[in-house]
DNA sequence: GGATGATCTGATCGTTGTCAAGATTGGCTT
DNA sequence: AAGCCAATCTTGACAACGATCAGATCATCC
């Protein structure tokens, strides 16, 4: 078979079809949103018959797991990339937590499914926690003046952010705060004005722990 | 027929089947979790065939909403009678958030629903801006020191304590934060030491704004 | 008492997740 | 180089789903 790379005609085994059809899962997502994604659509879109994902996902839910890791990565880089980026202050906090609700704002249905995926197994990926934006918030914790001996108050701190980064992100883009943002000179601003309300971007100590 | 009510035969016309749907999906909800909620599923639990429901509500997303709503109703009556119950001190925003988050934990498939619904349709209820938990967050805002006149920043404050109890109320079922949890002493303790991690308690004054 | 409109059923369509059985092929063994 | 094996992909099927439509049943009002 010759010809098999110029024509339309596939090779009958794909070579790598777990990495189109995650490919695929992200770029349906992107376009279509978390409604539009069904295992058959994943495999209509990498040119597959319905059936062929199961060779390589258990579930349709093991490749949602795939789309997961690949959102955490991407977050945990552009996180990475805002904090490079950013003038060294000691508003890193709220630098960290802006490029966290920019990402969900551009990738609603991944950001979705990630944290879908994050909630339904019993822990977060491993990699989150050693050297993904789980790691970069305790980083940047300690660097605000939290003493990293305290475990129990850096692990509480970096919980308290993530859960307040994780809210401002599901409800920012609530339609109805767009005056609001407005109001406040735009997204970024409204934000930090969200942020600073929650003071998110005091250098803070270990709280007392009964 | 006068042995309708008391035999198994359901009379042709249910009476009040709107009703009885919603309860139903309540029910299904609260048992068999987001998941195994189908327009169908619904029917079977109400007694009636797949299609009845279409008279009552134009989609599946419309027994949705309904079920939303009586949501958002049930978790204003847990923080009110929440507030109630506290003792006047200055942490009321605390208890609220506690409130908030134990309605979630007691009730994670119904909560997914209320806030899936909200975030679809453009604004959310009228109702809930008007009598519901968010004019309970503001009401307890103005107490702590908020200056009512102060629109943008009453607003901002709200949606930032909106957020965090939404972040903590999604985060919080996390498995792994299970230790943490039993180390300080219990789920409301748990609860308690991330909103202060978050300064939610503390009297505040209305933000700069630009 | 009979017509009208609301309510419920039954059948049906297109779609989905999943599985089993068969076709196809790359790669290892000899 | 020939042949076999296991991995991969397809075809076909099944049950369940959301949705629609024609027809059966009932309450209500004139």
């Amino acid at each position: 078979m010759e010809h098999a790379q110029l024509t339309e005609a596939r090779p009958y085994h794909h070579g790598d079809l777990r990495r189109a059809l995650v490919e695929a899962g992200r770029r349906l997502l992107e376009v279509e949103g978390g409604a539009g994604i069904s295992l058959r659509a994943v495999a209509r879109e990498a040119g597959v018959s319905p059936a062929a994902p199961y060779h390589h996902f258990r579930d349709k839910s093991e490749l949602l797991d795939a789309l997961a890791i690949e959102g955490w990565d991407q977050l945990a880089e552009q996180m990475r990339a805002a904090l490079s980026k950013a003038e060294p202050g000691r508003d890193r906090l709220v630098t960290l937590g802006v490029a966290y609700v920019q990402f969900s704002k551009k990738n609603p249905a991944i950001y979705r499914v990630m944290f879908d995926c994050s909630q339904n197994h019993e822990t977060m990926p491993e990699k989150l926690r050693d050297e993904g934006a789980y790691r970069l918030v305790c980083d940047t914790l300690v660097e605000s003046g939290i003493d990293p001996r305290d475990e129990i108050g850096l692990e509480l701190a970096a919980v308290a952010v993530w859960c307040a980064a994780h809210g401002v992100a599901e409800m920012v883009g609530f339609k109805e705060f767009e005056p609001l943002q407005a109001h406040l000179g735009g997204e970024e601003a409204f934000l930090r004005a969200i942020f600073s309300q929650l003071d998110l971007f005091r250098p803070r100590s270990a709280v007392a722990v009964g």
